[in-house]
RNA sequence: CGGGGCGUGGCGCAGCCUGGUAGCGCGCGUGCUUUGGGAGCACGAAGUCGUCGGUUCAAAUCCGACCGCCCCGACCA
């Protein structure tokens, strides 16, 4: 491909808008183009790598027995309706009405369509298992998207499904996934590990997410590097030690001015804050009001408390009028006097003696609160966020907090969907069952991102010779001037095509200095310079742009390179 | 949805406070020179100053509304 016609132009300077080095270099590089919040257009180059991406995972998922296939975007509302979702997602799932007033969506996920497909296909136990998945564009509202290709509201993702006779089969098929994963990211140059996580809106029984650990991530890793426990932090448990024994003392009201905050309630009491209790209110989609206790020193995490009250619909912070209309009192709040509202205390709560806590008057908190003489739980859970240092569950080592961006997901979701849409099958005992499912995710934008975030230095992109748009990038310096140089890189470039393995060529009237700036900046695997000075010195110069080796070869052995995308052995 | 910031040729920005008919660098076009690390000179093209409304003799500049984009937050009161 000659960059004097590829449809594409590099940026001089750093586009104001990009943070992540990803983004940056992307946009500068010529990759891709912002269309609005959240939504990009692939360039040339930016889909060459996408469809190289594409390509490894689908070859790993091939490996695996997966079937590949295309299921739309648009659907029916009714689908979603009848499997729920319609109602318990919020405005993440595109909504619109066609011109016959019926209601449709744009699908976020498939598991509706392939349970669909299955009732219709799938009759008996001998046509499972069966695995199949597609390539297809997705649009999710996100609240806020950010970081370019990290987090974007349309995006491609491969999403597989598997289907089984019962919950051993699901357990192969989820092991070949996982393994399939570990292959692929091991392929696409990304260091990925494989955590614990939240079922989410899927359901299910068991999840995994695997994690590119990365300072601009927006999920937090909890990892022991003892026992290699590695969980994502919304479902991350950690052992939380007994306090010290102490007799309970009789409740006492102790004036706090302006204590609205742990912080400042436990300096001017001149108390740890592990000796206070923070009270936390939210609503949940299904209109409960609920009251969330956890000790000073800990977090309330909303994904357990989601899963502790069977929350549909997910919470929302509480108002303040709805806090005061409970008998509460923002910033002075605690379950004393409450009134409908649903308590859920932490355990480590219930283990601590005497702790301060709200007196529901501004102003005013309570010494000696104790669980459960002074107020009843509704529901008592393990509810807080693990913590840098805390020890580890498993090990008792300190685990430590890392952010992660998840490139992919696998999901052990069940029979809700067959269930739910009829989707059985005629065993070998005569009964019908339903079909057994699993979801596995791959977001191929987000990868592309990560892989860059992996693979750059100072100058620009280094891609992996796996995904690189082009296997390497031919620059002819002053050809203009000699004809011997233009004869040459015309005609490395012309067999690089015949061999099939075509690369991108450099063929513009353009400086030395912009052509070898931006030949970095793109980053293909090798570098080709043909000049009057590779051409006195021997041949070519090849610059391998992962280490920056850079030697001079005779033309065979640059053509041999072009062949076969490796530089003979000397 | 809350808070903050920004919107001026393709890109990066100044001008706005203190209203007076739009500017810089890069890029782009033509010509000449130059040619291994983002070349030089000359000439040139290109902007409804996000949109709408208001104030004013006069608005990029002041006021209001809206739109768009970016960042933080949407978790503890």
């Amino acid at each position: 491909m000659r960059l004097s016609e590829l449809f594409f132009t590099s940026l001089r300077d750093d586009p104001a808008e990009a943070e992540m080095p990803s983004h940056r270099l992307l946009l500068r590089a010529g990759y891709v183009r912002q269309l609005g919040s959240g939504i990009y257009s692939l360039l040339p180059l930016g889909f060459r790598v996408s469809q190289r991406v594409e390509q490894v995972i689908r070859e790993e998922q091939d490996r695996i027995g997966g079937q590949e296939m295309e299921m739309p975007v648009v659907h029916p509302a009714e689908v979603w309706k009848d499997s729920g979702r319609y109602y318990k997602i919020g405005p993440e799932l595109v909504r619109f009405k066609d011109r016959g007033e019926r209601d449709m969506v744009l699908a976020m996920t498939h598991e509706e369509v392939v349970a669909l497909l299955l009732r219709d296909i799938v009759q008996s136990y001998r046509q499972l298992p069966m695995m199949v998945y597609h390539f297809q564009t997705k649009f999710r509202d996100e609240p806020r998207s950010r970081g370019g290709l990290i987090r974007v509201r349309e995006f491609v993702m491969k999403d597989a499904y598997s289907c089984d006779l019962d919950d051993a089969g699901l357990d192969v098929s989820y092991r070949m996934q996982y393994e399939a994963y570990e292959r692929t990211f091991k392929r696409l140059g990304l260091d990925a590990i494989a955590v614990g996580a939240d079922v989410g809106i899927m359901g299910g029984s068991g999840a995994h997410e695997f994690m590119v650990l990365n300072e601009y991530g927006e999920d937090t890793l909890v990892l022991c590097d003892h026992c290699g426990y590695a969980e994502n932090q919304q479902i991350a448990q950690v052992r939380k030690p007994d306090p010290p024994a102490e007799a309970a003392l009789p409740m006492e009201d102790v004036a706090t001015p302006d204590a609205t905050t742990i912080d400042a309630l436990a300096t001017f009491l001149g108390v740890p804050s592990s000796k206070t209790a923070k009270a936390a209110f939210f609503v949940t989609g299904d209109g409960r009001f609920v009251a969330a206790i956890v000790r000073g020193d800990h977090d309330v995490n909303e994904t357990k408390l989601v899963n502790v009250l069977k929350a549909t619909g997910g919470l929302r912070p509480a108002q303040l009028d709805e806090i005061k209309a409970r008998g509460m009192e923002a910033g002075y709040g605690s379950p004393i006097g409450a009134k409908d509202a649903v308590i859920v205390v932490d355990e480590l709560v219930m283990r601590s003696p005497n702790l301060v806590a709200g007196a529901n008057r501004v102003g005013w908190h309570v010494k000696n609160v104790n669980v459960p003489r002074d107020y009843t739980p509704d529901l008592v859970a393990e509810i807080t966020n693990a913590r840098e240092g805390d020890p580890c569950i498993t090990c008792g080592s300190p685990v430590k907090l890392r952010n992660g961006i998840e490139v992919g997901n696998i999901f052990k979701l069940g029979t809700d969907f067959t269930i739910a849409f009829g989707s059985m099958y005629l065993g070998e005992d005569g009964a019908r069952h339903p079909i057994v499912m699993g979801s596995y995710g791959i977001g191929v934008g987000r990868n592309v991102a990560c892989i860059v975030e992996a693979h750059h230095d100072e100058k620009g992109i280094v891609w992996p010779d796996e995904v690189a748009p082009y296997a390497a990038h031919l620059v002819a310096i002053g050809a203009g001037r000699d004809p011997k140089v233009a004869e040459l890189a015309d005609r490395l470039h012309d067999l690089a095509k015949d061999a099939g393995r075509e690369i991108l060529y450099d063929d513009r009237d353009e400086s030395p200095g912009v052509k070898l700036t931006d030949a970095e900046l793109l980053g293909m695997p090798w570098i080709l310079t043909v000049s009057a000075r590779s051409l006195a010195a021997g041949g070519v110069e090849v610059t391998r742009r992962q280490s920056g080796e850079r030697r001079t070869v005779g033309v065979e052995a640059a053509e041999a390179l072009l062949r076969t995308g490796s530089l003979p052995t000397a």
